[in-house]
DNA sequence: TACTTTTGGTAAATCCTTTTAGCAAAATCC
DNA sequence: GGATTTTGCTAAAAGGATTTACCAAAAGTA
């Protein structure tokens, strides 16, 4: 087996002719170069014989261009950043581009030093979550001319692309939904974060109470939670010390299976005890019993406008960088834990 | 903010000296190459100062070697890929690598036309879960000189370094687990599959069972299984057929989730009426009531081992390269689902 | 002094493409 | 028939690095 790869020059060589007829026949640019119908067969045969592939690499440094884009979230083994990756993978490729993914830990020095190998490898675009305090980098992203789309959480300081979900709508209807089946004191479990998903969701939530004169109950946990059983552990002595808690609205589905087991731990019973509700639907909650409400957040519109929106801002020159902004409404699919009916 | 960055060529004009000197300088052959100690520090004080990175692209068209790895799998959004992707890329990057992450879907045609692409991209490695009918693909890239390292099933046919877990041993094991705790009818669910980790995982179930004289009762769902509802639907059908079953094992967790499912939709109890376990260990299991007992895959070792031997096949030129062969060794968590004592 | 060795560096080729600018021959025009 | 246009194709630069081969000047040796 070959070792070494045809080049362009080794066909021009053996068919005698310049590397230049050879690239524009390559490039569909034969007949507007003027190169003889009869030489571009030849030639497109020749390389269809020796089944050429041009380097990618070498292309990548004349035009300033490597068809890479950076997808880089928080932790890529969580469900919902494998489920965008999913989707997203497979629009990428069908125009051509690579996906490498990174993940930061929510941590901004990480975050800068991902971002910052990977402008040396000349990517062409990032896909992010973006950490706390990573405005600068952002806002020095775009500067550059790359081309940067926030998802998931997005940064009201600067002007980017996004795609984000209702946060804030959702919370509110789900809360809303808990108050019309009879909670009058709900709940809420948050992870302490500046992240804008999650001061969205909490704000939602306290809309929904006090519009209907209830009175706000909020459990924040500590962002860097020990450990899971630290959690679990955490949120069981939160509802103990509620003992009038009539609903409970989780903020992600992790806060949920956390308080799930909490709420085992308490021999507490869902919906007669308590009705629950949460955000980020997971396929385990209608494995569960009872079966757990959920707030479903759009994947596949998410994935969608998440490369519908790279790819415009990677292909388009003029027009401006900024102007993608996608708000998705997400799904709240009422199941046995909030609705006695069910 | 420049557009354009800075090339080794404009450190070199600014300085007045050539590239060939500056290039030395970066890759610290100063010394080797005699370059002045008082020329050294000029320059590299110079570099920091105007923050210069070397382009990636030239270096990897020069020198042939992308620092790219491609980690091939069945979906990316499986949790168990995902898990697998996410303990890999500390090391990559650690190592200067990065990982491009594509799916195959277990179709060939998908993964052969993904492995051409990429070769193109003149990536360094491949880690990969193979398809079917993918061998001669695989040798072909072995005797490109890819550095190639298969993982969760290997293929028999050919010489190809491998990491993978010990399928086999693990299946004996849990059957043999549940045929102690009074089993003597156990059911083995499993997808139909030419896969070596499924054949194996049968094997380990069948002589178990054999050898304490009780007979096989295997359930085989199609590959393509339409829909999970229908999957859930066949298994509850096999368990209705089989009114005798006192054990079931999952071959894979998705099935024991549909399998759970079905259950369930039997009124079947957990442990009373029959046992469970299932291969893959997963954060639902102990989440579940009552807890399911399963075989866990040492994600942490896959990882370690999968980089350990990527890296050796990247680096060192000289030996064999076929010869990372590692077989890993499984837990099984016995939980409720199989143990009335627990 | 004359010759060798060391020191401190550089020119140019190479990796593989794309693309601009241009050249000779053939065809067209008046 | 001479000027212009069209046709068909190519030389060479550029993109940003690495590396081989080599060259002066200084230092060492006899």
């Amino acid at each position: 087996m070959a070792k070494k790869k045809t080049s362009i020059k080794d066909i021009a060589r053996s068919l005698g002719i310049s590397i230049t007829t050879v690239s524009f026949i390559l490039n569909g640019k034969a007949k507007e170069k003027r190169i003889s119908e009869e030489l571009t067969l030849k030639v497109e045969a020749y390389i269809k014989e020796v089944g050429y592939k041009p380097s990618h690499l070498a292309q990548s440094l004349r035009l300033g261009k490597s068809k890479v884009i950076v997808f880089m979230v928080e932790d890529i083994s969580n469900q919902f950043f494998a489920s965008i990756a999913r989707k997203i993978e497979e629009r990428a490729y069908k125009n051509g581009y690579k996906i490498i993914y990174c993940s930061t830990d929510n941590d901004p020095e990480k975050a800068k030093a991902l971002i910052d190998t990977f402008k040396v490898r000349s990517v062409d675009g990032f896909i992010i979550t973006p950490t706390p305090a990573l405005e600068s980098t952002v806002v020095e992203l775009i500067e550059e001319e790359f081309a940067v789309l926030l998802f998931d959480r997005w940064i009201p300081s600067i002007d980017c692309s996004y795609v984000v979900v209702e946060n804030e709508i959702s919370a509110f209807e789900a809360t809303t939904h808990l108050i019309q089946n009879g909670c009058k004191n709900i709940g809420f479990i948050i992870v302490e974060s500046d992240q804008m998903q999650m001061i969205d969701r909490l704000k939602g939530y306290g809309n929904a109470v006090e519009s209907h004169g209830l009175q706000k109950n909020v459990f924040m946990l500590p962002f860097h939670t020990i450990s899971e059983s630290v959690a679990i552990n955490k949120i069981q002595e939160y509802i103990q010390n509620n003992n009038d808690l009539d609903g409970l609205f989780f903020a992600t589905n992790y806060l949920a299976f956390e308080g799930l087991q909490a709420l085992n731990n308490l021999k507490k019973r869902i919906p007669e005890d308590l009705l629950v509700v949460s955000f980020d639907d997971h396929y385990f909650f209608t494995l569960f019993q009872p079966n757990i409400s959920a707030i479903e957040q759009p994947l596949e519109s998410i994935a969608e406008k998440l490369m519908e929106g790279m790819l415009m801002l990677l292909e388009d020159d003029e027009k401006s960088k900024q102007d993608f902004k996608v708000v998705l409404p997400n799904i709240l699919h009422v199941r046995e834990s909030s609705d006695f009916k069910k």
